[in-house]
RNA sequence: GGACCCGUAGCUCAGCUGGAUAGAGCGCUGCCCUCCGAAGGCAGAGGCCGAAGGUUCGAAUCCUUUCGGGUCCGCCA
């Protein structure tokens, strides 16, 4: 199913074509990209309007205006079209009649919450590699920000029709889970009842490896006490990681997230696919052995100009080559993530999107210039970087968690205001954009507070639904029957603008899918709840404008669908960002 | 030094990939509560879209330059 707007813009594009072919108009060029059918700005305009005539005027050599008149006149056969004319500098305005709203109106019933969904993705793949945080920890609400951000960006390609691998990259092969294992041994340590004392500079300090130490006691004994670093490394380090992953799993599943893969980052070092990806690059002649300048601003001390193994990412939009191998052989974390988008690559995804924390925006056109190189140029990868999240109750900085030692955690803040709330705000900003999260004003119900708001309007639309029934014995409010109301008692402005707004919807999904920008459904949400709430204030000075009305069943049917409606919009986008519409606001 | 992000109302931010008279919330001013839920409603004031050039029918949006704020720079992960 598309949306309404495209419909329209294919049948333009049909007119068109039949007016070069009557020779009313010059013969079109091949494409007819650039026309498009908008919603108006401003509702004087009428209810969208086309650029053709703007679009196409210098093509054609015809003027603006002359063109759009016999555009207008076109559109005047539409079925729907109740009013076409030319405005501005040559946009053609289209009036569409109240009978195609209220079909739009039925068209909504029908999907329900399925609303919006459509095949514009036509089953391709897409994988959206999101969190991906190092198993040294529990998440912290940077990857909170961004565990939702990329879920609610991978729903969102689903719902427009993409076939969408959700994924998690574990970094477990270099020196921070080595730290890790010392953390854990230290707590193994400690549950043979040796005193450890502060846990010194440089090791992982939070209670959290307390258990873990627990259970290597429970697994290994004490085989490993007074043994030298090489004996025990390897296995607690496996077994740290493994800890480590289940609360992973735990704290994304706190939020509702479930990845489909979980690729380990040390499965490419044992399994010769970094060798393969380096083989990839020497084949297309991208590798060579060279010195880099030292890094500019801040020097490093200890920095000496050395031959290394290089890329040339300056060959594909990077500013300087990068270095796949470490001074001792080993090869750098440029090296292995190029081998494991080329796998992503493999397994058919032309389309990649990584979801990376603030920190990591200076490694972004490697990464592109790598997936440019390894895929031909036929992998397309998007970054997706998500500001911080500045955290505050009361005005006040947060910052710090009794369990993690140090930050907060995610889990401290779902634990607190819910994983609806925590999902809404953390999408109520662009990504690129930092985040002001105050813990009193988030769960404050009021109207500056947007998840309270939109939860509020689907509360409300499923409130006077169950009043209804009440208000007016035998009223059926089902789904059937209210798709059965005669929705041509839906007359009113106010109520055809509301249905003018969620027929919108579908469109403004797409728009957010293909800018891979799902804080726009929030936005979109907003505006739906701010059109329904302004619709219910309106029945307080005007009764006439109410929703229920027990002497004209009828119209009370047609105005509940409505309602319905709405609720099903709400749930719609709601879906996608993770977030459950509720029935009433407690 | 360089790269990237941001700069829109007093504040916090949208702005649907270049469209018509630039929007919302908060704050401010005035009016409004016997009323399907006043955990608000209506109206109003408030803008040189940081600045200067350029591209074109048309720019907050694209390009160049510049100023201000932030993040970052590695054989780290």
């Amino acid at each position: 199913m598309t949306h309404f707007f495209d419909q329209l813009a294919d049948d333009l594009k049909g007119r068109l074509s039949a007016l070069a072919a009557a020779g009313t108009i010059p013969a079109l060029p091949e494409t007819l990209g650039g026309v498009v059918i908008e919603p108006t700005r401003d509702p004087a305009h009428g209810d969208v309007a086309t650029n053709a005539a703007l679009a196409l005027s210098k093509v054609l050599g015809l003027k603006p205006q002359v063109l759009g008149q016999q555009i207008a006149e076109a559109m005047r056969g539409h079925p729907a079209v109740v009013e076409a004319s030319v405005a501005g500098p040559g946009f053609v305005n289209l009036r569409l009649s109240d009978g195609f709203w209220r079909d739009q109106l039925a068209a909504i019933l029908a999907a329900g919450a399925a609303f919006g969904a459509s095949d514009k993705g036509q089953g391709q793949k897409v994988n959206v590699e999101y969190v991906s945080a190092n198993p040294t920890g529990p998440l912290h609400v940077g990857h909170c920000r961004g565990a939702v951000f990329g879920d609610a960006l991978a729903a969102l390609l689903e719902k427009i029709g993409y076939a969408v691998t959700r994924e998690y990259y574990i970094n477990d092969a270099g020196g921070q889970v080595d730290t890790l294992a010392r953390s854990a041994f230290l707590r193994y340590r400690e549950a043979h009842g040796e005193a450890i004392g502060e846990i010194p500079e440089g090791l992982y300090p939070g209670d959290y490896l307390v258990p873990v130490g627990a259970g290597l006691k429970e697994k290994f004994g004490d085989r490993f006490l007074n043994q030298p670093e090489e004996i025990w490394l390897k296995p607690v380090k496996d077994f740290a990681i493994a800890a480590m992953m289940v609360m992973v799993r735990e704290d994304l599943e706190a939020l509702n997230i479930k990845q489909d893969v979980f690729f380990s980052e040390y499965s490419l070092h044992t399994s010769g696919r970094i060798d393969e990806a380096l083989q990839v690059l020497i084949d297309k002649g991208l590798i060579y052995e060279g010195v880099l300048e030292a890094p500019k601003g801040k020097q490093p001390d200890d920095w000496e100009p050395r031959p290394q193994t290089l890329f040339k990412a300056s060959e594909f939009g990077d500013d300087t080559d990068r270095a796949l191998k470490k001074s001792n052989g080993a090869w750098t974390y440029f090296a292995a993530d190029i081998a494991y988008h080329l796998d992503k690559y493999r397994r058919g995804f032309r389309r990649q999107i990584d979801v990376w924390g603030a920190d990591h925006g200076g490694y972004i056109k490697r990464m592109r210039a790598a997936v440019k190189a390894i895929s031909g140029g036929e992998a397309e990868l998007d970054v997706k970087i998500c500001q911080l999240v500045k955290l505050t109750r009361g005005g006040e900085p947060v910052k710090m968690s009794k369990r993690s030692g140090s930050f907060v955690t995610l889990r401290d803040v779902v634990d607190e205001v819910g994983k609806d709330v925590v999902r809404f705000m953390m999408l109520t900003r662009k990504n690129d954009a930092p985040i002001d999260f105050d813990f009193d004003k988030v769960t404050e119900q009021s109207k500056d507070n947007p998840v309270f708001y939109v939860q509020y309007a689907h509360a409300r639309a499923r409130s006077v639904l169950r009043n209804a029934a009440v208000d007016i014995p035998g009223l059926d409010t089902g789904r059937a029957s209210l798709a059965g109301a005669s929705l041509d008692r839906i007359a009113t402005v106010d109520e055809l603008a509301l249905v003018k707004l969620m027929a919108a919807f579908p469109r403004q999904l797409e728009a957010a899918a293909e800018a891979h920008e799902p804080h726009r459904v929030a936005f979109a949400l907003y505006d739906l709840a701010a059109g329904f709430h302004g619709l219910w204030n309106k029945g307080k000075d005007d009764p006439s404008l109410r929703f229920i009305h027990k002497d004209d069943p009828a119209l009370t049917l047609a105005r509940l669908a409505l309602l319905q409606a709405v609720c099903d919009v709400i749930a719609s986008g709601l879906g996608i960002l993770g977030v459950t519409p509720v029935e009433e606001m407690r």
